[in-house]
DNA sequence: TCGTGTTTACTTAACGTTCAGTAGGTATAA
DNA sequence: TTATACCTACTGAACGTTAAGTAAACACGA
């Protein structure tokens, strides 16, 4: 099996799935796109879920995948964080579609799917809250309610899947500092 | 038409919408919740997204309402930032099935009728802004990228559709304090 | 280099189910 | 007798999935 075609079904079905949702999207949009017939797309998967799964699957993996290796080569406990909020805030630039499904349409996927993405999930909050927990033991942060500033932090990243566009106004770059700093220094002035 | 029909009907459908979906939500689905046959439903409503219009609808002129009343009723900018991060967290545990829906299934109404409802928070965006704005003005908060902001927190709030759940660990109001309290100072200590 | 079998990458045609919505009727209460 | 609030039974279209077939490329022994 052609593994660049493979990709691009997955392309093309994370496309057409952010843009018109995973139940409203049909096996002939994304063979249409693809220019071949609906049964053709059923020579590379076994269900419309199979795609779905993989396009989550992806999504999961590259940001864990970033936050792992940025927790290996960096100490300072604030740049992991500006770093980490950076790769999240870019997975919307770089990888707009799978992420956007993935949190969009996750819970589309069958229970039994489900297992290994929600385990991933969670294993990538844990990891932020042990940043977080190192770094007030550190004396960097102060004394948080680690789990509840996890969710705030990933809410205003993940949030990006509902208005984020490639030609907005401001680059990835460019939002990724503006909530880094907002989230070390806060709106108070002083 | 009888009124509490009507609300019995909307409650109903929020509730199947947000724990299977708008699209994976049948009307029968619905009807049988509610001990009547499908054709009773287009007694009361005309099309599906009817159902979901209406709450949308609910969800941001409820969220509407909240905000003009506490910047109506309150002076101080702080203050009104506070109760309106409590207002916004509190709709998840007063009208959560109504939010969620709003928030999750929002893209599913057809274009035509969509504006309202997109005006609508539009415009709740926009009040948001004028508050951080006047916030600076006053020397209360510092120089900050205010549409940016207004989306980090209410991606923060919005959020809360992900993982929010009634019988957690924290209440709303618990909620709303963490956020708001991290919204002004940050993770740094000093 | 020719012939034969096999694999790849599809096609046409249809099946079976689901589901929004409807036609037309009925029981009850005012 | 009229309006309200339903019902039974159905239609028609959409859609995931499968069956069965095929054209072209490739592998390989004679």
């Amino acid at each position: 099996m052609n593994k660049s075609r493979w990709d691009e079904i997955i392309a093309v079905s994370a496309r057409l799935f952010r843009e018109k949702g995973y139940r409203a999207t049909t096996m002939d949009d994304i063979a249409c796109e693809l220019n071949v017939t609906k049964p053709a797309l059923y020579y590379y998967i076994k269900t419309k879920h199979d795609l779905l799964y993989a396009i989550c699957k992806s999504a999961i993996e590259r940001l864990m995948e970033g936050m792992k290796s940025i927790m290996a080569e960096q100490d300072d406990i604030e740049e992991q964080l500006r770093r980490l909020i950076s790769w999240h805030v870019n997975m919307f630039s770089e990888r707009g579609d799978v992420i956007t499904v993935y949190l969009a349409e996750e819970s589309e996927l069958p229970e039994e799917e489900r297992g290994f993405i929600r385990s991933q999930s969670r294993d990538y909050e844990a990891l932020y809250r042990q940043l977080l927990e190192r770094g007030i033991e550190e004396g960097r942060f102060r004394d948080l309610d680690v789990p509840m500033v996890v969710r705030a932090i990933s809410g205003m990243c993940n949030w990006l899947f509902a208005w984020y566009r490639q030609d907005g106004a401001s680059t990835a770059d460019e939002i990724a500092e503006i909530f880094f700093d907002l989230m070390m220094k806060g709106c108070i002035s002083r």
